[in-house]
Order: C-alpha cells, then structure tokens, then sequence
DNA sequence: AGCACGCCGACT
DNA sequence: GTCGGCGTGCTC
C-alpha cells in the first residue's frame, strides 16, 4: 500500500506537491502539521500537510519527505481553510499565504553545509587538488564546518558550486543539507541557596567560612533581602546589580556549593497582570447601541456600527469583549495600526488585565512564533488586539472580530502577496467561524455602509456624543477672498492666526493639518481655486512635467498641459504644493513665542519618536502640534481646543475615484480631534472651494448625504460598490518589455471582458526603483460572475506566462485595489 | 522563489 | 580558450 500528502510550499507557486511517505508516517500525520520536504534539486523546505491520500499522481514518481516536524498540527482546519478563500478570492497562491500566516520561525530552511570526509588526509592529496579545492579543504582543518557563502568569500567568486560537487564525487567533502531550528526559548539563570545551607547552623557556617571574602558575603547578604522582600525567583542578573558583584564571585560561591543557579524558561508574551477596573456604565444611548447589536448577532449579520466621534463606542466593545471573555471564547481586536492605540490598550488592559495580548508586525519573530501558539493551544489571554496581519492567528474558539476604524486604507495589504483586506476577509472568517464580527467607524467606507443598505450588514449608529461633550463648530474659511483681499500671512489666513493666539492664549492647544500626500501635484489655478479633472473619470488630472501634459490615471485620457485656468481664464495657474515643515517654519516667524512640534513621517522615524511627540503634547510643552493624516487616527487629548485644517483642496483633488470619501473621513477625523471635552471645540478649514459638495457636507456632518452622491457618482463612472476592481500590474527594469507585455496582457483580457478592461496606463510613479510598471484595470460589474472573471484572469495570466519573452516581466494581481 | 542548464560576450 | 552574464524551464 503506498501513502501520499499533498503539501503546501511557502512559495509562489500555484498547486501544491505530493510526497510520499511510509505507513508509520501516515498513521502519524495530520492536515496543518508541518514537514521538511526536498525541494527541486538541492533545497529543503518546510510545508504544511493539506491532504492524506492514497492516490498515486499519473505522471511521476513523488519524492519521500524528510521528516515530520510536529506532533500535533499548528494550522487548524478551519485556517485552511480560510487560506483556501484568500488564496482564490485574492488570487494568489496558498503557499503566499502561508508565508503570511506564520511566523518566521516555523519555516525553517536549509542551507548546505560542507564537512570533510575524513578519509584522507590533506597533505597527501596536496598533489591532486586545485588551487581552489585545497583552500577548501585547508579552511575545513581550521573549522568542521562551511556553508556555501563563506566558501564563496574564501574563493573570492560567486559560484562555487560546481567546484565543490566535484569535490563532493571525488569524495573529498561532504555536502549535507543542514536544516535550522531557529526558536531559541529565552532563558533566564536564576540563584537559589543550595538544600545542604537551608538550616540556620548551616548558613552561619557558611558566612563563617567566607570570612574575609567581603564581595562573596555582600552577595549572600543581598541574596537574603531580596529572598525576604518576595517570594519571587532572584535571577542571577538582578543579584549581581544589588551587590555590584562581578560573575568571578558570585561563580564562587556557586563553585564552594553555597548557592546554585538554575535556568528557567521565560515567556516572552508580557500581559499586564493587574486587577481588574469595573466596566463603566453605558449611556441610555450606547446601551442601545449594544443591545442592537446583540440582537443583530443573533441574526448572524455583520453589524456595521456607525458612531460619531466621541460617541463612545469603545465602551460598547468592552461590553461586547467582557461578554465573550465570560462565555471563555476568544475575542479578536483588529485595529488599523498599533502605534496609535497605545491608549486604547491601556483601556483594555486596565479592564481586563491578563486577558489582553497584543500582535503585530513589529513583534521580533520570537515573540510571534510564542503568541501563535499561545493562541492555538489556548493557553494565554483571550483577548488578541492587532494590525491586519493577527486576522491569520490561529484562533480555536473565536467569539467575536471586532474592526476598529474599519474605513482606514491600512487593512488593505499592498505588498507582497496575498494582497488581502482585513475588514473584508474578517468578515468571511467570521462565517467560518461562526463568530459574531462588528465594524466600527465614525465615516463607514462607501463600500460597508453600501453593503449596510443592502441588508448585507446590518446598520448600528451612535449619534450622540458621549457625556457633556458637544461636538465642535467648523467654519470653512476662504481663501481665495482672503488671498484677494491680502489677508493672508504666509499659508494663514488672518482668522485662522487669530484663533491660533487666542486658544494659546487662553492655555489650550492647537492641532494644524496638512496632508502632504500627492507626488506629481496637481494643477490648480491661484484665482480661483480650480483643478481640470477627467472627462471619463471621475479625478482630477495630474500634471507631468516631463511632456507638459494633463492626465488620468484610470482611463489615459490626457490634454496638453493649460497655460490658463480653464474655468475663469486666469494665467496665475501653478503647480505648487506646501507641507508640514514649511508651515512649521512659518508658525515660527508669525507666533514667535508658540512652541510648535511637527509630526509626520519624516519626525516620528524613531522608534519611539512617536510616543515621544505625543507624550510632550499631552504634557503641554508644545502649544501647536502640526501633522499629517496620522493626526487623525484615535487620538484623545483633552486640552485640544482648536484644529485647523491648512488646505482642504489638496485633498479633494488627489486623482483617486476615492478622493472625496477620503477627503470626508480624514476632515471628519480630525474634527474629532477638537474639544473632546465639556468645552465646544473649533475646527477651521482653508479651502479655495468653500462651496465644494464635501467640505458642506463636513461642516454640517452629513454622512448620509455625502454617501448618496458618492453612491451616484460611483455608480455612474462604474466604480465600486458597483463594479469589483482588480489591477494588474506588469513590472520590469525594460521600458518597452514592460509596453509590450502589458499591451499583449490588456488584449487578451479583452478578448473575453471587453471593455471592462482598461489601460494598460503608467501608474503615477511609472519607475520606481528603477523598474518600470505599467497597470491595467479589470471592472467587473455585478451581474459577471466573479469566480468565471477570475478563473478568466487566471487562464490569461497562464498563457502569458508561457510565452517566453514575457516571462522576465513579473505580473502582480491586486483584488479589490484601495 | 531558487536553481540548473544552455547559449553568448570580455578577459586572464 | 574560459568565466560569468542572463534567458528559460522546472520543482512533487
């Protein structure tokens, strides 16, 4: 009887392999346990198991596997599979994600290590050798063992393999595939007083006979404050800092058998371990809120929870959590990014202590390896808060997802593959398993609230601020009237500066906004105010320089660039764009007293740069905190009473069919920002388009009307919800390769979807390191059935890859693009 | 992805 | 002549 597994490769190949493997190993093994399989012709590799079977393939003869690397499975079932969906639905291969799904350490791989044959010896063979091969050799006199680099290093040239295969044949060396175990549990060495010195008489004895040895005493002295202070364990480490010993004597007192040291093995999972808060009451609107949404879960529905900014609903999550934790299911806390929410784990931590854990991609690989399995076996708190990336954790009893900030743009993985959105695949792991799942936001993305209308989600809202506060007047200020009236000072106009002074004034800060976001800028005419868009699309054009040409990137339309305005005729067009540092620099000539701090990705590198920044504005040693959009993400400070926004305009026309609900969520972030308090805030926003649809509907916080007239304009310029999108990028260091390729791709595609098919168009950035890239849009409207659309792509992208000179230029498939 | 095989230019 | 460049095909 033959015995086969078909295992999965962290590569980016599209099927997975069949090994074969003998009985003993096929009573053993399991679907998701992990085993070293050879690989092409000199690699081993990690897989995990998909399938037992006992079909023998038609056309080859599997390889045996080398060994099994677990006991039991780390990949559950039902994380298969969700592979499975992410693997079809983002169009990606399984083996993509399960380099995303575990840890690093989980994936050893080999390396080739050379090691003498010992059967000859050196000298003898001085004769027979190359020059190249006796410096092998003589190297593996020195030291048993070489990997392939260093030889390389040795040598001085690059391809040393062939050299040492034919040393390998003549039997000189040995090559073996050497495969690393990479996790290294931390260790710590601790002290404890030896048995024998347990009784007084002993110890007393024992200080006696170190007599003069005064540091070996202090040790012993310390040993014994620390013993009395708790009952913890006293490392070796903490000892020798107490008494300033040196490791020569406390090593002997460990060698005279007084004390003794052990090792243990430590956790590097930290969760605080405090005592419990009391969960606070609701309002009679948050319990409202929470008891909508527990009816909803019953329902089994995705619950879409709409609450304002400072409606509080991170209180109904704790409800929801606490819930959960009582019933002792797992709960899962993704939020957009984790640098922002040190405050939000505080609040959990304060509520539910121990039971909190925290993941993301900053995490060392040994402190992922070590909260995977936590998570699997259960054996760590129940609470996971993390980034997009703690959706693929192993969870065995999951209860609820939670989606904080659902509309953020970072749930969306760009690079590498599998380009995936959390908010969205968060709820499909929820129908898997079975888990109730909430997606919290003040501005819902078009597409969830879209879905909340359809009756895919269900619709919660929260429309009450939390508490006394009330929510903060904005004021949309002018200022092409201002620039034509000589009102302005540098990029402030004069009410603006004004409420800047009073506010300090009156000891309060400011918070001022500037997106900076947008490369080759856009046009925009001084007069007033207007930037040519897209006939075909719904963007602004982009200005290119390099052939003085006004373009989309979504359909290629393009006119030459405009010497005048296009709407009023003035000639005062320009390309100018301004950022943070040069408002900070300005700030500090016109409020010279103020002290300013700038925040944005240039000041906050650091690793703790951020903290640091924010720590000081909390503190109130900075009046005015100027920043970009990370501005806008959960941040709670009490003493801000002003946010001041520098240009709106740069927002709304950044060539993106997204543009203006982007530009609606980030105003009305950073609304939220001011007055969080009993005190009314005042948000004031610069904008040459006092008028433009979007900065009303701010100022009057109308979502709902914002939604429909993106709805309309979505539907109209055939634009999600409406349409799926996928974008198909080609990408070599060859101009015209990457031209050719992707006219031959955008014509097959044709073929079977028409005019859904659009470019292929040169992204905004058409090289980026120097490589060139070209995109083609896929729109897939509804009524298509996307599995056929997709198999399509797929059955394209193959005959693309057969045809030779194509090959060199790589194809990245992005579903559902942001 | 990585690695081998095979075919071309530039150098000891 | 060879070394090493890259294009091409395959991995159970």
């Amino acid at each position: 009887m033959n015995f086969y597994i078909d295992v999965i490769i962290p590569l980016a190949i599209n099927n997975t392999f069949t090994y074969a493997i003998s009985q003993e190993e096929y009573d053993l093994l399991q679907p998701g346990m992990r085993v070293a399989v050879p690989f092409g012709k000199s690699k081993i590799y990690t897989g995990i198991v998909a399938k037992i079977h006992q079909q023998h393939p038609e056309i080859y003869t599997p390889k045996f596997i080398e060994t099994i690397l677990d006991q039991s499975p780390i990949v559950s079932k039902l994380q298969l599979a969700f592979w499975e969906w992410i693997s079809s639905y983002y169009l990606c291969s399984l083996g993509e994600v399960m380099r995303a799904a575990l840890p690093g350490i989980f994936l050893l791989e080999s390396e080739t290590v050379i090691q003498r044959n010992n059967q000859h010896d050196t000298i003898e063979l001085a004769n027979q050798l190359s020059d190249e091969q006796f410096l092998v050799l003589e190297a593996l006199e020195k030291q048993s063992q070489l990997k392939i680099k260093e030889v390389g290093q040795l040598l001085g040239k690059k391809n040393v393999l062939p050299i040492l295969q034919e040393m390998a044949q003549k039997k000189y060396i040995l090559l073996e595939q050497e495969i690393f175990e990479q996790y290294k549990p931390k260790l710590i060495k601790y002290i404890r007083l030896s048995e024998s010195y347990e009784n007084p008489q002993a110890m007393n004895a024992m200080l006696e006979e170190l007599g003069r040895a005064h540091k070996q005493k202090e040790i012993v002295m310390q040993f014994f404050t620390l013993k009395a202070q708790s009952n913890k364990p006293i490392s070796r480490k903490k000892l020798k800092e107490k008494a300033q010993a040196s490791d020569a004597s406390l090593n002997a007192l460990v060698d005279k058998g007084f004390l003794e040291e052990y090792t243990l093995q430590i956790d590097r999972v930290k969760n605080q371990n405090q005592i419990a808060q009391q969960l606070i009451d609701l309002s009679a609107e948050q319990q409202a809120a929470l008891n909508q949404i527990e009816a909803n879960f019953k329902a089994s529905k995705p619950v879409l929870f709409h609450g304002i900014t400072s409606s509080g609903k991170t209180e109904v999550y704790m409800k929801l959590i606490d819930k959960q934790v009582k019933k002792g299911k797992q709960v899962l806390f993704l939020v957009p990014e984790i640098a922002l929410t040190t405050q939000l784990i505080k609040r959990l931590e304060a509520y539910f202590g121990q039971e909190v854990m925290v993941y993301h991609s900053k995490y060392s690989q040994q402190e992922r390896f070590e909260t995977y399995l936590h998570i699997y076996n259960q054996t760590k708190g129940k609470i996971i808060v993390g980034t997009r990336s703690a959706l693929l954790l192993p969870f065995q009893d999951l209860g609820l997802i939670l989606v904080d900030e659902s509309h953020e743009n970072s749930f969306k993985q760009l690079n590498p593959a599998p380009r995936y959105q959390a908010r969205d695949a968060a709820v499909v792991l929820s129908h898997l398993c079975k888990a109730s799942i909430v997606l919290g936001t003040a501005t819902p993305s078009i597409e969830s609230y879209y879905n909340a209308q359809r009756d895919k989600y269900a619709l919660v809202s929260l429309k009450k601020r939390y508490g006394q506060v009330i929510p903060p007047e904005i004021h949309l200020i002018n200022l092409k009237e201002k620039y034509k009236r000589n009102q302005m000072k540098g990029h402030f106009s004069d009410v603006l500066i004004e409420a800047i002074e009073q506010t300090i004034l009156a000891g309060k800060q400011v918070i001022l906004f500037q997106n900076r976001r947008g490369y080759s800028p856009t046009l925009e005419c001084h007069t007033c105010g207007h930037s040519p868009h897209c006939p075909n699309c719904d963007v602004s054009l982009t200005f290119h320089k390099h052939n003085n040409s006004l373009r989309c990137h979504y359909c290629g339309y393009h006119i030459a660039m405009q010497k005048a305005c296009m709407a009023c005729g003035s000639s005062e067009v320009s390309t100018k764009g301004f950022g943070t540092e040069q408002i900070e620099t300005e700030l500090n000539t016109l409020l010279p007293k103020a002290r300013v701090a700038r925040m944005d990705l240039d000041t906050t590198r650091g690793k703790n740069a951020y903290d640091k920044i924010l720590d000081k504005f909390e503190q109130h040693s900075i009046d005015i905190l100027v920043g970009t959009q990370m501005l806008t993400k959960g941040l709670d400070f009490r003493n801000v009473d002003l946010v001041g926004v520098m240009n709106a305009d740069n927002l709304l026309n950044f060539p993106d069919f997204r543009a203006h609900e982007r530009s609606f969520q980030m105003l009305v972030q950073v609304a939220g920002r001011a007055g969080r308090t009993a005190k009314q805030g005042k948000v004031l926003i610069q904008t040459f388009n006092p008028h433009h649809q979007i900065l009303q509907q701010v100022t009057t916080n109308s979502y709902e009307d914002m939604f429909k007239e993106q709805v309309y304009e979505r539907k109209n310029f055939k634009y999600p919800p409406f349409y799926r999108l996928i974008k198909i990028t080609c990408k070599q260091r060859d101009y015209n390769a990457v031209e050719e390729a992707s006219l031959w791709l955008s014509e097959a595609l044709r073929q079977g979807l028409r005019d859904n098919v659009l470019g292929p168009e040169f992204p905004a950035v058409a090289r980026v390191r120097n490589e060139y890239r070209k995109n083609i849009i896929v729109k897939i409207p509804m009524n298509y059935s996307v599995k056929k659309t997709k198999d399509f792509i797929l059955k394209v992208k193959k005959s693309y890859e057969s045809i030779g000179k194509f090959r060199k230029v790589k194809l990245t498939i992005d579903v559902d693009p942001v």
